[in-house]
Formats: structure tokens, sequence, C-alpha cells
DNA sequence: TAAAATTGTTAGCCTAGGCTAAACTATTTG
DNA sequence: CAAATAGTTTAGCCTAGGCTAACAATTTTA
């Protein structure tokens, strides 16, 4: 079947670390990582309009434009975006409401957002740089690893 | 100079939980992530890439692909990226070889990859899921976090 | 060694998510 | 209340990273 006479599958010598995963697998773990990515900038867009309410009382294109350090066309876009997601309801030159669904979503999002933050913070990593890591981790996190998080917060926080 | 009356930047009595941060260091963080986006999937490349070298002798499209979960044809496009990005050589319908920039990238990637994974283990998370959240997070991990994780191996593995 | 199977490349399409520039709407202010 | 300013949207462009389909090259095998 296969062109080239292989190696086996079992790793040679060369290698220091782990043999590679079976090919199924691995593919698995890259496809979820693409599928986060999809939805990733939405639930940050969704989490952030979100937290703009409860501090501000609002949320205005403007602001999520300064905030996310995009233009406020790219903001207008996405703005559609959610939309028709059903996430957000807005008339045009008005500001952003969240649908229940956006609530969900955001709700969701900023808990597991607190928990990696709080994680981190707990192991030890300085605040500037906990936030930083935190806003890229939060998408690629299992239940399974958030709960261990939670439960690691718990145990070393006063 | 703003065309609304807006609350004080001091959060209001509504959120649960912490104050939004400052503006600029705001954006720095989806700034962080975005840049962060750029370059994982090429890192993503280059450290499969070199784990096939190492695991099987040499690396193919078609083992990339399968590896990957894509077409042929996207593999194929990204080579002819990694090439003109310097990471590696590559003559048609022949193997791929690292350049020694290359290298450095997958070994780096390699390196960070398996602190994560390794740390995750040590934090009690299950090695499928390990395997998966570190795919996604490893690119979003600072040294400075980077640090602390393999300090915390050390102390919790024997 | 010719045919079949596998692997690699190219062309062309699509979507997401950036951007700038220009037009439009709303608000503030002289 | 008109003009200036601030905010929003639209149009049009670009790149990255997917895809399929068609074709080309290589390797295996009958």
């Amino acid at each position: 079947m296969s062109q080239h006479t292989q190696p086996p599958e079992t790793p040679t010598v060369l290698d220091s670390g782990d043999a590679l995963p079976p090919i199924e697998q691995h593919a698995r773990q890259y496809e979820t990582v693409r599928f986060a990515h999809e939805t990733e900038l939405i639930e940050d867009y969704v989490e952030l309009i979100g937290d703009l309410i409860a501090h501000r009382g609002e949320a205005r294109a403007a602001d999520i434009a300064s905030r996310m350090g995009v233009s406020q066309a790219t903001v207008s876009k996405m703005i559609r975006r959610l939309n028709e997601l059903g996430l957000v309801t807005s008339q045009p030159y008005r500001s952003l409401f969240l649908t229940s669904a956006g609530k969900d979503m955001a709700q969701v999002s900023r808990a597991r957002h607190d928990i990696v933050l709080n994680f981190l913070r707990a192991l030890g990593v300085n605040d500037t740089t906990a936030r930083i890591d935190a806003e890229g981790m939060e998408h690629h996190v299992s239940d399974e690893t958030l709960a261990i998080m939670q439960a690691f917060i718990r145990k070393n926080t006063k």
C-alpha cells in the first residue's frame, strides 16, 4: 500500500519525547483547535459586549473597537455577524444588546475566563501576564481541565 | 467630546468580577492573541514536520495531511509558504527538510508543547484531554508562565 | 515494463477577519 | 439652530487557510 518502506509505527530511538499519537487522534487534536478558532473571536466579542454593558451600562461600537484594538469598520462587520448568529440585537447607529443566547454565551465565556485567570494567578503568574495568557488560553481549555483548575484555585487561595 | 453622558470609569456595582482593564492594556491583550494566531499554524506545521522526521525518518505531504486532518492541497500550499519563510527546503515530489531556522522553531515549539502537556498531566488531567488542550494552549503561554509550569512539573513528578 | 495506485501540484473557489476611504447619522456646541 | 464633531456604516481591497477537481509525477505491482 505504501510506496515507501517505512520504519515501523513504534517510535525509533531518534526522539527524546513521546511517540506520535495514532493518526486519527492526532488529526482530531488539530481539528479541535481549528474549531476553537472559529468560535473564539465570536466569544471574545460577546464576552466583551457583556462586560461593557455590565460595567459601563452600554456597549458601543467605538468602545469595542478601541478595546479590541481594531478599526470601527471591523467591529461594524462583526456586529452584523453576531446579529446573524442571533447573539445581539442592534438598530443602526444605536447601542447594542445581547439576546438571551448572547447573554448565556457571555456568562459562560466570562466564567471560563475568570477560572483560567484566577488559576494563573494562584499559580503565581504576574497579573498582567496572567491576563494576556488567559485571553489566549481560555478557548482551548476543556471542561475537564477547567474543573481541575477550579479545584486548584480553591485549594491555593485563602 | 463624547456624545453620550457616560457612567464614570470606575466600575458600577452591576458586575460580579474584576473591573475592565485600562483600554490600552485591554487592546494589547487581544493584539497578542491575534499575533499568536498568525504564527501558530506555521509553528504547528514545523513542529509536526520535525516530529515526523524524528520518528519516521522523513516528512511527506501525505502524512502531514492525514495527521493535520486537512487536504493535500492545503498542505501543498502551506509548504510553499514555509519555503518562502525559509523554514523548510523541498524539491517537488520529494521529502521535506527543515532549514536550521526551521529546526530551531521546531525545537522551541516542541519543548514548549512538552512543558504544557506534562504540566497538564502533573495537574491530573487525563492524557487524551491533556494532548488536545496542550495543542491549543501552547501558543498562548508566555515564557513566564512556562517557567512556572516547569517548576510545577519538577515539584509534582517523581 | 506497462498498468494501477499513490502522492503531489495547480487552478480556482469560498469564508473570515483585517484594513482605508468615503458617506451617512447623531450629538454637541457656538 | 446650524455647524462642527463624533460615531457608524458601507464599499472595496487584501491575506490566510480551508476546499474540490483536474492533472502530473512517482512508485508499486501484476
